[in-house]
This record gives C-alpha cells, structure tokens and sequence, in this order.
DNA sequence: TAATAGTTTTAGATAAATCTAAAAATTTTT
DNA sequence: AAAAATTTTTAGATTTATCTAAAACTATTA
C-alpha cells in the first residue's frame, strides 16, 4: 500500500491536474501540500520509480493509470466519510474537510463498500462533488461557476470550489446551500456582483463568491 | 497530540499493567508491538520525557494518570468504532479488530463524541469490553475466565481475552458468542478441559480455550 | 557467592519525509 | 540572444521510528 504521504501527494496533483489540464509543476505541488519545492522533488522521484506518476526533470508531472486509479480511491473515501459525517453524525457541511482528510486514508476496502452501501451509494458529497463508485466512475459534473452564468438561467447549487470555514459559514448565511435552486436576474456591469433569486428572496453576492459557488444547469 | 506510535505504546501498556498490576517489562512491550527490545527502550525514553510514563532504567514502566487518560481515549475510540462496524456496518465480531485499531487514531473529540451518541451510547464493545464514557469512567468488569469456574455455575459469555481470528472463528463454530449464557458441568481433571451446557446441547472446550473466554457471573 | 542465563540498554545504522542553501535549468524580459 | 528572474533540483542535515550487535545490568542456580 502507499504512505499516508504518498497518497497526499496523488491526490493533490489529481485535483491540479483537473484545474490544469496540462502537467503539474512543482511549485504548485509544493503549495497544495504546504511543504517546500525541495521536499517534492524528493517524492516525485519516489513517485516516479513506482509507475504512480510520469516525471520528466524540470517538465513537471502527469499521473500514470496507476497514479490516477490511486488518486480516486482516496477521493472516494473522503467523499464517502463526508456523506457519513454530515447525513449520520449530525456534522455541518463545513465542519467535515479535516475529519475526512484523515479518515480518508484508513486502508480497508471492505470498510469503503460497507459504508458506500450503508449510506445508500450516494452519487454526491455534501459539497456536491461526485463520489467514484468502486470501479473509480463517476458523473463528471457538467457545472458552471455563479459568475459565469447569465441573466435569466436558473440551476441547483451543486457545490464550491472554495472549502475554508470563513467563506462556507457566510454562504450559510445567506441560505446559499448544496441543493438550493435559484435564477440569476442580473450580472452587475460595475463590479461583477450577483443578484439573484432564491425562492421568494432577492440576493446579492460579489463577484469573489460567485466566483466559488458551483451550479448545476 | 501523541503520534500514532505513540498511542500504540501507551494502549500496550495499559493492557499489560491490567494483567499484570505490578510494573511492565521492556520486553512483554517489545512482544506486544511487534518489535524489539531495544526499540522499546528507545520509545519508553520519549515517553518519559512527555511525563507519561514512569521510567527507571532496568526496573520497568508503569503509566502516569496523564499516559493512563491517554491509553484509555484511544482504547475509547477502538470500542466505539468496533461497535459501529458490527451493529452500523454488519462485520461480524471476529472481523473488526485490524479496522478498528486503525480507527482508534482519528483525531478529533467531537467525532467521538457524536459517534458515541450516533450509536446510544453502547456500555460494551462487540468482544465485551466495556466502554470508556467522555471522562474515562467505565464499569470494570466483574468476570471470571471459564476455566476458573465451578461445577454448577452459571454465568453469560462477556467477552474473551484473545481477538485473533482462528480464536473468533472457532468460537462462532461452537456456538460461543457474546451474551450466550451457559452452565458448567465439569472441569476435567486429566486435562483441564470444561464441560459446559449450551441451550440444549453438551459442548467441550479445550483448557486453552477456555482460558480466553471471559463470563460475567 | 561466583558463574550462567536472561533482560535491558547503548552505540551506531537505516529508511521515510522533511528542511535550508546553493547549483542548475528554464522562462521571461529587455 | 544575453541578462535577469523564476523554478526546479541537488547536496547535505534533521527528525522519527526502527534495527543489529555489543555492553551493562539483574536474576537464577549451582
């Protein structure tokens, strides 16, 4: 099996990979981990002699099949223990990141199945990210952030590209939730802000929220 | 907090200084982890340090209120995930052990709290061990091994004092699960084997098992 | 109580993951 | 395309937990 570390490092460059599209580059590895540029190439090369990634010196790095199939186990069970936390322990969307961050690494693949069927196979996590099935599919999400959407469309807040406490808490309160249907009225020309629909109340939210917000068309 | 290794240590010698009451040996720690003596020594020092051992060289250890408190969060959080994998899960009792020793060091009060209530608040794991409420109170138990009783005597399967698989399973097979009552018919002289009364049927059980099953009178 | 056996500790190494500082490679700018 | 800026890698340490082999201590037994 792979380190607690090893499997950090996977999923990190899995989730830059997605942003990206392109290679991953040290720095940003570095980032995503809070660690040093040195302390990645170190693990690249670990990486790399176990066929997880395809490194080439300074060029950056892709995940092999491997990597990738690897990569989406971990996401998978985070994704499963964040459904637990929140629908059966009673937890609040935006108290469950660091908890799973840790269950997410506990290495039984009886336990993933047995939790997977226990909370119903669920296809979403209470963000709204898609959850891989046992053979690592999964619904890629056909969503548009807040702030790219036009006037008149409507959609299902499906999720946040954003996870810090501070910014999910104020969505709270604005009753910006995972399911919440609304319809944009207008993209204000001046700073980019948001007015929207939501239910029977009018809303505004500023460009930089929008920008996090994830809904489903 | 304590780092896994850590935890482990102090869980070993809680255990030890249970059955044993006087102070544990290097080597039963060394026999317990896995590991060697000299290893043993090396953590036994860290520990030490940390105020959470008593330590004198070449006399053994015996565990502070502060390592004890810390043994018995850990072993908390083993018997409320043992219990959620059987009762929540459906693992069988002889199935859980492996998990839940990874489970145990999750590292978040709040999670053990809900999960606690999550489950009722259980007095006793799936073995029978009882379970440390938030302040580390529990019942200690007030039980016999079966090959300590006498013809005659009646009591009710609690738990047993091995968790090996080959154990469970030979358990299963003969019936002898928790909470099944049963009766003593006789200690065998020649070869210190019990003869017991199990519902309707006659059972015997080698003196090797029956010093591992533990009978609340 | 002296010799032997057994246990525990020290000394010195190793492996994993990290770091700082300096060198090498790449990219950007002029 | 040379100079400057940035990124990445190497070299050499550090920390944690482990190990083997040898030394030191304790307990047993003759």
């Amino acid at each position: 099996m792979h380190s607690f570390t090893e499997e950090n490092y996977l999923k990190v460059i899995y989730h830059l990979s997605q942003a990206d599209t392109g290679t991953v580059q040290t720095n940003a590895i570095a980032n995503g981990m809070n660690t040093k540029a040195a302390s990645v190439t170190d693990m690249l090369k670990k990486l790399s002699d176990k066929k997880l990634i395809d490194y080439i010196k300074y060029q950056g790095v892709t995940l092999t099949e491997k990597g990738r199939a690897a990569a989406i186990k971990v996401i998978r069970k985070h994704r499963l223990w964040e459904v637990f936390l929140v629908d059966k322990l009673k937890f609040r969307w935006d108290e469950v990141h660091d908890i799973a961050e840790e269950l997410e690494h506990i290495n039984s693949p009886v336990l993933v199945e047995r939790l997977d069927d226990f909370l119903g196979f669920p296809k979403r996590d209470p963000h709204g990210d898609p959850i891989p099935d046992k053979d690592g599919n999964f619904e890629p999400s056909e969503n548009v952030h807040l702030h790219h959407m036009t006037s008149g469309k409507s959609g299902i807040i499906i999720g946040v590209s954003e996870h810090s406490s501070p910014f999910l808490i104020h969505l709270e309160k604005l009753g910006l939730t995972i399911g919440v249907p609304l319809t944009v009225l207008e993209i204000t020309d001046y700073d980019g802000s948001v007015e929207l629909m939501v239910g029977t109340q009018r809303i505004n939210v500023s460009r930089k929220v929008a920008e996090h917000i994830l809904i489903k068309l």
